[in-house]
Order: structure tokens, then C-alpha cells, then sequence
DNA sequence: CGGAATTTGTTGCACCCGTAACGACCCAAA
DNA sequence: TTTGGGTCGTTACGGGTGCAACAAATTCCG
């Protein structure tokens, strides 16, 4: 007989576990949960603490316009983050010459140390992730990402 | 000459954009905003209610720790959620005879509604989603997530 | 049986978040 | 130079979040 265990909708029903943002959410949690266990059990970092860290580490001095432009956060997480990063000496602000709205932010010798002991860990870490999918998998899964992100971002 | 605009740390430095990640998390922020608004503004739903509804909708009656668990939802989330549903008279709790911890969950007739609504859209959405990326793309990327989610889920 | 360990779901707490409003500042047009 | 429209960054606020602790119920096991 046809009927299943479920009691309702079988035909108009919408499969969660093959949605794509469901998947999609699912997918990014897993994948930082795992890493910011990294960064927060090391060295308390919040995510966004973590972001402004490595976008400084990267790029060198810049504003919090910038570092929120290139690592996707709303201006009032990366103020909250420079406040926390600055209370750790971590960095340092100091303010434009040319505009006095903007204070140019960089990583400290304390601040650049902890980014460079990251850095490897980060890199290892998604070398593990990628490294335990199939090769061609691995390839799909990259080309695909980025036919979404030319899309979407 | 070698030098860029770069200050700080371009040998050692971990290029955000491309670490898989903040990709991930960039990605999932992007698609699940634009879904979110269409349950959000159309009925209020938070993300967790919005899962609590296709959850119950797919399946039927069922536990919170059920709904927990295909929904990939912290307890407290799912107990909140509930509270939030219940409240608008979208779904009925029954306590379960033989387990007398737990009640059983399922949609009301007005909860119902809602969902089948929402279904069509929902599919729409994805549609155009997966309908913006080029066919060969799309295959990658779904087999790359799905080779992924073996993995990790 | 009967106590210990486990499961289920709720709540207090501290913290994180986006929105909106704000002060300070920049810039261009008059 | 004044004025109006914008940008930059901070903060109060309302609300979402996970953790830990908890009571109630169940299950395990001697």
C-alpha cells in the first residue's frame, strides 16, 4: 500500500534535507563550527574578532569600511570587533590625516604574531576538509561555489 | 619593483576570499538572506519557525527532539520555536501516551496553510537560484555539496 | 524492585546581532 | 562661506543564541 509514516503533505511537500539553503546553512555551520573552535579555544576569539584579525593580516592598514567591505560584516559587528581587538592591544588606530572620520587601523607586533600562528592552521585545516572529499568532487564543488558567488556577490 | 599597496605579511598571508570557510559562510549569508526575507516579511517567521513549519509540514507529527534532529536545530532553538507557533495557533501540542516527557507536534489547519504557501515559493526560489548558474556548474556544485555533506553531516 | 544514569524539554544568563538614530565630518553647489 | 546631502563609525535597543542548570520522566542494571 502506498501510504507511508508521515501523516501529512507527502505531495506538496517541500524536502528540507534537499533545499538548497538549508543545505547551504547547514554546510557553513558544520564547516566553522569546526574551525572557530580553533580561534575561540586558542585565544577567545569571536568570529568576527577572527575576520577583522585575518582581513588586517592580509591587507595591512585600513579603515572599518574596508576591512567590512572585504570580509562581509556590517559596520557594527567590525566596531565591536576593533573595540575588542584594540582592549587587547592586538591593534592599534590611528587617526587619518586626510580625513578625520576615519581612523587607520593595523595589526600590533602582539597582533601580527597571533595572525601568523593562525595563518598555518587555517591553511591546514582546509587542506583536511578538501583533502577528504574526492579529487573530482573536490573540483565540482570549487566551480560550482564560484559560478554562485560571480551570481550572487 | 616587487612591493604592493600591501603592507603587512603578503608571503604569510591567508587570502580570505578563497578560504573555503568564509566562503561557505559568505555564501550561505547571501542565499538564505534573500530566502528569509519572503518568510519574514510575509508572515514574520523567524529562521527557527520557518524550519519548525517545513519540518512539520515534510513530516508530519512529530517530537521537538525530532524536529531537532532533521532540522539541524540547538533544543533551546526548537523549544522557542514551538512557543512562537503555538502561540499563533499554527501548531497543537499533544502529549504523547507512552512517553509522557514529550508532546507530540503537528501543524493546525491555519499552520497548514501557511506552509502550502510557502512550498511553491519556496521551490521557486530555489529554481531561480540554481536556474541562474550554468547547467554544468550546477551539477558540480550539487555534487560537491553533496560529496561534502557525507562527510561532515 | 529500586537507585543511578540518561533523555526530554524549559528557562536564566550572558553575549551577539542588526536596525535605527546620532554626532562628527566631508564635499559640492550656490 | 554657507548650506544641504552624503559618509564614517558608535551606541542604545529589542531580540535572537548557546550554555549550563534544572525538573520530570524514562531506562538501565544490579
Amino acid at each position: 500500500m502506498p501510504s507511508s509514516r508521515h501523516e501529512t503533505m507527502d505531495a506538496a511537500a517541500l524536502e528540507l534535507e534537499n533545499f538548497l539553503p538549508y543545505r547551504f546553512n547547514r554546510l557553513a555551520d558544520a564547516v566553522s563550527r569546526d574551525f572557530a573552535r580553533i580561534y575561540k579555544d586558542r585565544h577567545g576569539l569571536t568570529r568576527p574578532e577572527w575576520r577583522l584579525l585575518a582581513t588586517l593580516g592580509q591587507y595591512g592598514t585600513m579603515t572599518a569600511t574596508a576591512v567590512g567591505r572585504h570580509s562581509a560584516m556590517h559596520k557594527t559587528k567590525v566596531s565591536r570587533a576593533v573595540t575588542a581587538l584594540e582592549r587587547r592591544l592586538w591593534l592599534t588606530r590611528r587617526p587619518d590625516g586626510e580625513d578625520r572620520r576615519v581612523d587607520n587601523l593595523a595589526l600590533t607586533k602582539a597582533g601580527a604574531r597571533v595572525y601568523r600562528e593562525l595563518v598555518p592552521i587555517a591553511r591546514n585545516f582546509e587542506k583536511e576538509l578538501l583533502g577528504s572529499i574526492d579529487p573530482k568532487d573536490r573540483a565540482a564543488l570549487l566551480a560550482g561555489m564560484r559560478a554562485l558567488e560571480r551570481k550572487l556577490l
